[in-house]
DNA sequence: CATTAGCACTCTCAAGAATAGAGTGCTAAC
DNA sequence: GTTAGCACTCTATTCTTGAGAGTGCTAATG
């Protein structure tokens, strides 16, 4: 609880207030108030209150003859102080649960199924942002020969990703060779992060340090090329189609801008790890985001993680007037439950 | 030329009005003709000539004192025997090449970067169907130790796609023993189509005649668990949101059921490679795509092969009211360009 | 002195009316 | 067969009007 100079009058009329026009989405008036919650105060009382919470930020007009509609600020307000935890229901859990039963442990199913998962339950945009692999310890390389001049790299991660990459090797390996080149590569690097693996194969000393006796001239060259990773995240997005029934976005132009920056994937990548606090779910509301064309959209995400370490995000993105205790819940339990799968999967 | 009961006059002004009503997304009016194309006629006989086109079917009337608009038998005349070749320009054509100069040859990239090359030339959207895996011929497989109940299986295909598979195994085998399964499994089964893969794993008396004597348990449950795949084609979808630049999505609900059925990767599928014509470019003009939802829409499709075997599928999904020639030359040539580029990593 | 009833005032929204303009279909002349 | 001319139809825009919702303010109340 931050102390404001509020009453707690002024609280419960917040509250009410966002509460009614998130169910509604039209302005809030006095009278509407009075009818749906019984705060034993009249009509002309609540506006008065309205009037100084619009005073200081938290309430907005429309046009002089409508009702009030919370700012970004009173859902700050709300969402810090105001808002009570929501349980989801038992049947809401289980719908969450099934929707990883039938998913095969594959990995990238997992991803998929969150993000139509989120979407599904949530009724907005579930998106899922995979582990950075520059986070991923590398559990396991295998290399396969493709033909002369290229072979396959898989790497196995810790996680349970995998990421395939086509790597030019210069000049003819012999199979023997190969396999010999992998059996070392993975005695050397399996347990070590990707970042610090890429630093060590681009650095001559580093590498001399690693390999020992150990380091040839291919072995050099298959690292490097195996390991010039691109910073890389996939973006699995669901649900955008939610926005269509949102009052709010009847305009085209409303939901065109939106539907543009949903386009970006790195945009929205960028948007889900940005600011990222420590740990935990956390709420940007509106413009918070930063990102043009998202300022009518909140957007509540968490993190996804094994023995601690981070691996990658998730988020649910709907308009700023969103339920937000409901989503939260969502979004935390969700994250928990991808968590878990990931620790049973180690 | 299909010889149809029209004389060329009938043919030029049904050619008109589709150029013009393409150009304008307006109903096009007798006089709009008489001033835009010099044909020599006066607007009260071009008014005769419509009157009588829209008696066979070809065009439409929104009102009685509006212009006239194509209707989807006149489009098709209109692609079948009307419109002409145009040529992509030198600048297209580099723009296409150089879409794909950057990426690297991962098969992956090469499948989204042909997406966002067709949707950003097209102004429309962009459709990339991967190839059918049934259909892929395997061209190595590499199998992965995770854990004790579970490998990684590798597929790589001739076509340079990979697919990764997390396959049980029965019982824990010794990394020698999956060692020498992966080295039998790639000697009898290396070049052979998945469907005929799979059609022997899950069948004893083939299984057994393709492995000979090398035939054990372990061998049958890797072949069987690694072979076991779903239908499966990876949909590239790009450039959604141009639809919100087309005017006649100027309502929210028309683009709302557009949009639904995009997210449905499935349909969309289904949308590119239903009915199928043998090879070559192949035009799908409003509701003829018997998708509900895109009754506004037309297709250009075409599927891409490697010597001589169709691979996948790319098509170009826009309003109906699409600059036919152009598309389908972008969609033609753009097939082309994949395949050779699928050809040379061959 | 906080609360409330009452009332004037403001603004939106929907419906109706009037008008201009675009385009056709038909008829009669060429 | 082609075309000029004209009456007719329908749309789209603008303006007006009236109802309704909701506020802000003032004065009365406990």
């Amino acid at each position: 609880m931050t102390t404001l100079a509020l009453d707690s009058r002024k609280y419960a009329v917040l509250e009410a207030i966002v509460n009614c026009y998130n169910r509604t989405a039209e302005p809030v008036s006095s009278q509407k108030i009075v009818r749906d919650y019984d705060m034993g105060l009249s009509a002309a009382t609540l506006r008065n209150t309205m009037a100084d919470l619009e005073e200081l930020g938290y309430l907005t007009h429309p046009h002089t003859s409508a009702g009030r509609v919370p700012t970004e600020q009173g859902y700050r307000v709300y969402v810090d102080s105001l808002m009570t935890d929501q349980k989801l229901s038992r049947r809401e859990k289980q719908f969450i649960r099934d929707g990883y039963a039938s998913s095969r442990r594959d990995f990238e199913e997992i991803m998929e199924q969150t993000s139509k998962i989120l979407s599904a339950i949530s009724h907005h945009i579930g998106v899922v942002l995979s582990p950075e692999l520059h986070e991923s310890i590398l559990r396991r390389l295998e290399l396969i020969s493709i033909d002369s001049e290229h072979i396959l790299a898989v790497l196995l991660m810790a996680s349970g990703a995998v990421k395939n990459q086509v790597v030019s090797i210069p000049k003819d390996l012999s199979d023997e060779e190969l396999y010999q080149i992998n059996r070392i590569l993975n005695e050397k690097l399996a347990g070590l992060p990707l970042k610090q693996i890429r630093q060590i194969s681009q650095d001559p000393v580093k590498l001399k340090a690693v390999f020992d006796q150990h380091l040839s001239d291919p072995i050099a060259t298959v690292t490097r090329n195996t390991f010039a990773l691109e910073q890389e995240t996939h973006v699995y997005i669901d649900g955008t189609s939610n926005f269509f029934s949102q009052p709010e976005f009847g305009e085209v132009q409303k939901i065109e801008s939106l539907f543009r920056v949903l386009e970006q994937k790195e945009q929205i990548a960028d948007l889900l790890s940005s600011q990222q606090e420590p740990l935990g779910i956390q709420v940007l509301i509106g413009s918070e985001n930063g990102c043009e064309g998202m300022e009518m959209c909140s957007i509540v995400r968490s993190s996804y993680r094994v023995r601690g370490n981070q691996l990658g995000t998730i988020g649910v993105i709907g308009p700023t007037r969103m339920a937000y205790p409901r989503i939260v819940s969502i979004v935390k339990f969700t994250s928990q439950m991808i968590s878990d799968l990931f620790e049973e999967s180690l």
